[in-house]
DNA sequence: ATTAAAAACTAATAACCGTTAGTTTTGTGG
DNA sequence: CCACAAAACTAACGGTTATTAGTTTTTAAT
C-alpha cells in the first residue's frame, strides 16, 4: 500500500493539494514548509516531487480551482431568467456554501493569491476584476428595474462581497450559528438591512 | 546627518516601522525580508537593529497600535449617552477613518497576525473578541430598544465587521469612490438595506 | 579640538528552505 | 516468480534568512 491515500476519486496529487490548502490556509504559503506539508501527508518532503512539480504549482492549484467554480456559478446564474434580486440571493446562498464545502481552498485563494507567479497572478486578478464587473452589472439592473434602492452600485457590491468574504471568520463560531440560521440573517441583513 | 529620517515628532523606530507596514502590506510578513526592509529604509541590514530589536517587535507594534486605536475607540462610543443607531454609526464611520488614515498598518494587523509571536498574539485575539463582544451587546441594545429589526444580533456583528474589513480592498478604487461617497451609501447599505 | 556616544558598515554564522540526484523498497502484471 | 514501474527513502546542494560580532564613520557635547 502506498503511504499517500487518494481520497474517492482523486489522485494522490489531490490528496496533496487539499492537505497543501489545508496547511497554507493554519500557516500562510510562505510560512509552510514542504517539509511539513510531507509530515502531515505521512512522507518524506522528497517523495511529493514523484507526484507533483513544485510548491507554487500547489496555490496555482488551489487558486485556480476556487477561482474557476466562482466564475462558471456566476455565469450559470446570470443566464437564468430570475428577477435581480433572486439573482443576487442566489450568489450569496452560493458563497456560503463554497465556505462551508471548501473552506481551506476559499480562504487560501482569498489570502495567498499574492504569493502567486506572474502568469498565474494576473489570471487569477482579471477573473476577479471579471467577477465584480458582472455582479455591478447585475446591481445595476436591478436599480433600473426599481428592486434596488438608488443606491451607488459600486458601493454595494463592495460591501456584499465584503460581507461575503468575512464568512471565513464565521467557520470558528460554526457551533454557534447553523449554517441555515446565518443564510437566512446575512441574507436578509444585507437585502433589507438592520434598521427596523 | 543620519541616514534614517525620523518624520515630524516621531522616533527613528517608528520610520523603521512605518515602512515595514508598508513593506509587509504588499509582500506579506513573511516574505518581506530585512534586507528589502532596510533597503527602502536607505541603510543596510545590520543597521536596523541599532533601532530596533528584531523582525517580530516590528510586526508586534503594528498589531498593537491598530488594536489600542480601535479598542479605545469603542470603549469611548459606548460610554457615550446616544442612541444605539448613531453609536453603531460612529463605529463604522471610525473604521473607515482608520482604513484612510493607517492603510497600511490596519491591512497588516488583519491579515498577518498570525505571525505574532504567543504572548502577543493571544492578547490580539483577546482584544478582537472583546471588540466583538461589545459590538455583540450594542446591537442586541438596539434590537432590545426597539431601533433594530429583530435579527440574529451574532450575524448582524459579523456581516458589519466584514464589510467593514473589507474597506481595505476599496483603495484600489479610491479614485473611482470618494470617501465620502462611500462612508454614506455603506453606512446606508449596512443599516438601510439594499432592497426599496 | 577632543571625546564619547550614536549609527553606520563589512563579514560571517547557523538555520532553514525548495529541490535534485541517486538508491532502495514496494506494488503489479505476465 | 520475475520483471518493470511506481513510489518511497537518504544525502546533499545552492540559496536565502534573521541576526551577531567587530569595526569604522558620523554626530554632538564640552
Amino acid at each position: 500500500m502506498s503511504k499517500i491515500k487518494a481520497a474517492g476519486n482523486g489522485t494522490k496529487k489531490d490528496a496533496i493539494v487539499t492537505n497543501a490548502a489545508k496547511l497554507f490556509r493554519t500557516k500562510g504559503y510562505r510560512a509552510s514548509s514542504m517539509r511539513e506539508l510531507a509530515d502531515k501527508t505521512g512522507v518524506e518532503a522528497p517523495s511529493l516531487y514523484n507526484h507533483i512539480g513544485s510548491k507554487a504549482e500547489l496555490l496555482q492549484a488551489i487558486c485556480l480551482k476556487v477561482g474557476e467554480r466562482f466564475t462558471l456559478h456566476l455565469n450559470e446564474v446570470i443566464a437564468a431568467e430570475k428577477t435581480a434580486t433572486e439573482k443576487l440571493k442566489e450568489l450569496m446562498l452560493f458563497h456560503i456554501t463554497m465556505m462551508t464545502n471548501f473552506f481551506d481552498e476559499v480562504y487560501v485563494a482569498n489570502h495567498e493569491w499574492k504569493h502567486l507567479e506572474e502568469q498565474h497572478l494576473s489570471h487569477f486578478l482579471k477573473q476577479r476584476r471579471d467577477y465584480e464587473a458582472k455582479m455591478l452589472q447585475l446591481v445595476e439592473e436591478g436599480i433600473e428595474k426599481k428592486e434596488f434602492k438608488n443606491i451607488h452600485p459600486q458601493v454595494a457590491v463592495l460591501t456584499i462581497l465584503a460581507a461575503l468574504r468575512g464568512l471565513e471568520f464565521w467557520q470558528q463560531h460554526k457551533k454557534d450559528i447553523p449554517a441555515a440560521v446565518l443564510e437566512t440573517n446575512m441574507v436578509n441583513h444585507l437585502l433589507n438591512g438592520l434598521i427596523l
